[in-house]
DNA sequence: GATCATAGTCGTCTCACTGACGATAAACAT
DNA sequence: ATGTTTATCGTCAGTGAGACGACTATGATC
């Protein structure tokens, strides 16, 4: 067989499915829309979308974001390459996740799907796409705990297609990465509190923090918080101090995840 | 627009692309092979082809792998998803890498390419593929310091298409991944001694390890190791225990890569 | 207004682990 | 016999994390 021959070239659709995720009433929460036709009408999924000829896989990834929630994406810096990694865009953390590409993926046709992972801090309104479908956020542990030999009841809460599969490697994508960069600020607004951050780690690892600890160490990683000059007293008790992410990416050390 | 329009969906041509890393005489190498055609005519590239109609991501890059190598590989497990992850291929390691899919990376038409992260043990013949095209081990610092703005003699050493980036991403992900994980062990033959185990580390990173702290750390990581019972002099000196990689695939605390 | 609840911040102690490095062991080369 | 090479065991000091005590500053409650 000769590669790269365009007529041996069988028709494949490549698309951007997006695990979007943000930290709500201290649960991990994806966005996921409602799907208005077949197949699986009527059940939830990632929102996604076609790669247009003209875009590369990062620009459709924030142009679907954009039109789903309405977050507004930056275009990927320099973007002179395809490849993956962290691009801005304003706020919210976008990097690609994975590939998904099996033969009966999608029933209707042979589709390569690339999810992209979007972190992004609680959004002030929840709102529905720009195309009339409704979307909502969901903590991801009813999402996944749908998954298994279930009754018929979370048969209709499983997300559709493999989506349930991309929004768990997306989750653990998220939960690692936290350890060793300083990405949890993504969940979080401009500005923010030492306890605000650790209410985030509580809640994407789901377990509980000592924080007196947390403060120690994350105030005590250099570059990794910058004081905004303020305090705050949203979380009632002791006003906090409040801090805005600074330059460092790489936690070195990593916070360490406690086991189990 | 509506998604999942099977006629709205423009043409792309997806395919795999291998980045084949292994350790050779202490330098950490990758496989590429010399197109015989244009674009990129006579220069290397990383081997890889397309996706069939009728196989999921990690089949097709097992079957380039095994085309272009020889290397017997092992069909990933339960392939019940096109979920990256690690499959097994009878030695060495496979697993997705990431998806490039610039518009203008290949000059001919769209294609998209998920690029797929190989380490395997220093093979015995560097054989070519099946398809009489010459394949060759290069060490990936050659490979990657003719980047940036050099004279021509560097430009012929360059990679084709977007490949040294690819090339570059799947180094960092080795990298980077043998800290956490027993993943170094997929380099070695199937019984090995600390030392060579430890000189895979000093390939992949460029550092010199201390012998002592080395034996120390991977001999003390429960599962990391387990005695094959004999012993072998091939390095020189004195006899070394020979050892199989234990059940364990995370490395907890981590190996540390010494700083710069 | 005193008390309580809540949350933030600073310290202390201990233990695990790492990096630096000394010392010994078992092979081969000369 | 002696030196060289590599493997393996031990020691010691410093860093950082987990456990947890103590104190502080706000709002809520009696």
């Amino acid at each position: 067989m000769s590669p790269y021959d365009p007529s041996a070239h069988p028709p494949f659709a490549v698309t951007v499915d997006l695990v979007v995720l943000t930290v709500r009433q201290h649960a991990l929460c994806a966005l996921t829309v409602r799907r208005g036709e077949p197949p699986f009408q009527g059940r939830w999924a990632l929102p996604g979308g076609f790669v247009r000829p003209d875009e590369n896989l990062a620009e459709a990834a924030a142009r679907e974001l954009a039109e789903e929630t309405g977050l507004r994406a930056q275009q990927p810096a320099p973007a002179t390459s395809g490849a993956p990694g962290p691009y801005g865009t304003g706020g919210a953390h976008l990097e690609q996740l994975a590939t998904y590409g099996d033969p009966q993926r999608d029933p209707r046709m042979r589709v390569v799907s690339v999810a992209h992972l979007v972190l992004a801090p609680d959004l002030p309104a929840p709102r529905a796409g720009g195309d009339a479908r409704s979307a909502r956020w969901a903590p991801v542990d009813d999402l996944l705990q749908a998954e298994g030999g279930a009754p018929e009841e979370e048969q209709r809460a499983q997300l559709a297609f493999d989506h349930a599969r991309i929004l768990a490697d997306g989750v653990e994508r998220a939960r690692s990465k936290i350890e060793y960069s300083s990405l949890a600020t993504a969940f979080c607004p401009p500005e923010f509190t030492v306890g605000e951050l650790r209410r985030v780690y509580e809640a994407v690892w789901g377990v509980a923090l000592d924080p007196r600890n947390f403060h120690r160490k994350v105030t005590g990683t250099p570059g990794f918080l910058v004081p905004a000059g303020g305090t705050t007293t949203r979380q009632g008790g002791r006003p906090a101090q409040l801090f805005r992410a600074g330059g460092a990416t790489l936690l070195n050390p990593p916070m360490l995840r406690p086991e189990l």
